[in-house]
DNA sequence: GTCTTGATGTTACATTTTGTAACGTTATGA
DNA sequence: TCATAACGTTACAAAATGTAACATCAAGAC
């Protein structure tokens, strides 16, 4: 049962989330080492939030050596879209443009670099696959 | 005190925000009745629900006659905005253009209509304008 | 002027979710 | 065989949620 549609992640778990995904990839105390300033947390709690991660199925994990490695299952930007298209349907009755006018109004993204990155994106997957 | 000032509502509020925020306004009864079958409440609940939403910044409130009539604070979209920064940061590194390309590769939006919107709006915009 | 009635605020509480962590278990290299 | 690092299990307190009863109070009905 999902807190609300647009994320299922409490602040802390979204502060994990953001590390792992910038890392590509992290032990329990890879992370814990990373938010120790942040967020101080003893080992144990380190990996009860990866394994409740796990669980809501944003991370999977390899083991090496003796420790597990979790990893992200999706990039951040296929978790963040989907949120952001439950925000267009709940926030904005469905209309993508009323986000993007919400956006550039608030100073989210600049109109023009909006425009302009909105182009590349759109001619690069006309043309073929090539990832920036 | 929220934690979260972005992501501070619950699935119930998540959806009475919606309600409110399609209908333009409404008192406890207005809502209550409208979202009888996604989520039958009693009345008292639905008061509860829109008082709580006040508190937190979203809704306001008139008198009309005898009852309250609530209505948003900003429009949808401005909520959605501040939402969809914060995915950014978190989710995408801070890379807007991550998350665009995550929408367009997952589907959530199409690459020529992302182009055909941002242009329309940056033309309707032409100023570049600061961050709040 | 009461009385009825609809709407309000106050208060309550059981659940669920979160944050935190102690503990017991187990494989592994020394 | 043993120390250890890493794991899973289990436990809780605090906060957030969902749900609602109850006491009030104003305004129109009589």
């Amino acid at each position: 049962m999902k807190r609300n549609a647009w994320n299922d992640l409490s602040a802390l778990e979204e502060l994990v989330m953001s590390f792992v995904w910038s890392a590509g990839s992290a032990t329990a105390e890879d992370m814990r080492a990373a938010l120790a300033e942040r967020h101080p947390m003893k080992e144990s709690t380190a990996r009860t939030i990866l394994r409740r991660l796990e669980s809501k199925g944003y991370l999977t994990h390899g083991v090496e050596g003796r420790a597990y490695r979790y990893r992200p299952v999706d990039p951040g930007r296929s978790a963040a879209a989907r949120a952001v298209g439950r925000i267009v349907d709940r926030f904005c009755n469905g209309s993508m443009e009323q986000l993007l006018i919400g956006m550039v109004d608030g100073g989210v993204v600049d109109g023009k670099e909006l425009e302009r990155l909105a182009r590349r994106i759109a001619a690069s997957r006309k043309a073929g696959r090539g990832k920036s």
